[in-house]
DNA sequence: AAAAAAAGAATGAACATTCATTTTTAATGT
DNA sequence: ACATTAAAAATGAATGTTCATTCTTTTTTT
């Protein structure tokens, strides 16, 4: 039979190393031999976890998608009332942005690259629909402007990975106070 | 002595072809050859007019910022009101990242991967001085709130990139409204 | 006709993927 | 408990391709 402990954590390596390597030099500037090197690994054995280079990368994609949603939502509770749910949410994405900074940077880079196959992009997508559930019931209720989605997702959620990505290149360093005023700001461009 | 006039007709159809090639595939995916075979030239005579191909991504990613800032702040006048200047800089950043947005695109990748040299990127940043020191005249008006010009930033400039790939994505339109409402998301977030 | 510009073909290195072989695993019989 | 064994997992080396860059020759310019 398959032994499945050690595989699990292959996987895992392979996954960091990935991410590790991408954030550095970029999907195509790194090498397979590279990430097997960093994960302990010959190359040859990354084709038994994953069909080729473009499916590793996309799998790690929804891998660390789904990390960051399921960490976003977590304990989330549809009832409560609608600007209180927005800040706790918001303060989990911001939690993870900043504190999980490798992983969000994938996401960022995933994001704003030709790096990753559309219909995995598509897919890391539909996580997200709590967060619209919520808006849509601050629209009726007349807390939240009446704008595109977009709109407000560009101006209280999007501006958290630039501030990562300042933070990491150690331009800008964000404390308690910073996280205070950043959400007071996202909260001001979508509040009524 | 050297023509002058066909060769900067070739250059900028390098530039062109680097664009709009890094744009639908990515730095490193993207040949020389291919860059060449765009540009309607040898890929031997790219290395007249660029030492390198990272010399190439670097030269563009200059050029197009400079266009990009040198729109910006076009015509703008450092003694009219702040809330004014402030508005009058975010149209023109807005309308650049709306309308060229082949250009647009190609920094927004740029600034989110680690293909370009760091010292290019700095570069690139100096240029926008001229906001930095709106938004600090604002903050001792009391107009704008007194926090990091990254926040200010993140919050009011930024979420135009974001805008702009969805666009471009198709997953989303902007139209005069939206602009507005863009504008408005943006000043609410910034404004005292 | 000399100098500069451009071209296409050649070169060599880097890399994704596959192949042939070895090592590990765990189910089975003693 | 232990030895056996067949399947699974893992490996290092080999393969074939792609591509940045250079070289040699041709074309254009003045």
């Amino acid at each position: 039979m398959a032994k499945l402990q050690k595989s699990i954590e292959k996987r895992e390596a392979l996954v960091r190393a990935t991410i590790h390597l991408v954030n550095n030099s970029g999907f195509h500037a790194t090498p397979m031999s590279k990430i097997a090197k960093m994960a302990n690994v010959s190359p040859a054995t990354i084709y038994l976890y994953f069909e080729n280079k473009q499916d590793l990368v996309n799998k790690v994609y929804l891998d660390v998608k789904t990390k960051f949603t399921d960490y976003a939502f977590q304990n989330y509770n549809e009832n409560i009332p609608v600007a209180e749910g927005f800040e706790k949410i918001w303060k989990r994405i911001a939690h993870f942005k900043l504190k999980e900074v490798e992983e969000a940077m994938f996401l960022a880079q995933c994001d704003n690259t030709p790096m990753i196959d559309e219909p995995s992009r598509q897919e890391g997508l539909k996580h997200l629909q709590p967060l619209l559930n919520l808006w849509h019931k601050g629209k009726q209720e007349g807390i939240i402007k009446p704008i595109s989605d977009y709109l407000l997702y560009a101006y209280s959620i999007n501006p958290l990975s630039f501030l990562m990505v300042m933070q990491q290149r150690g331009v800008f360093k964000i404390d308690q106070d910073g996280l205070e005023e950043a959400y007071q700001a996202a909260w001001d461009s979508i509040k009524i």
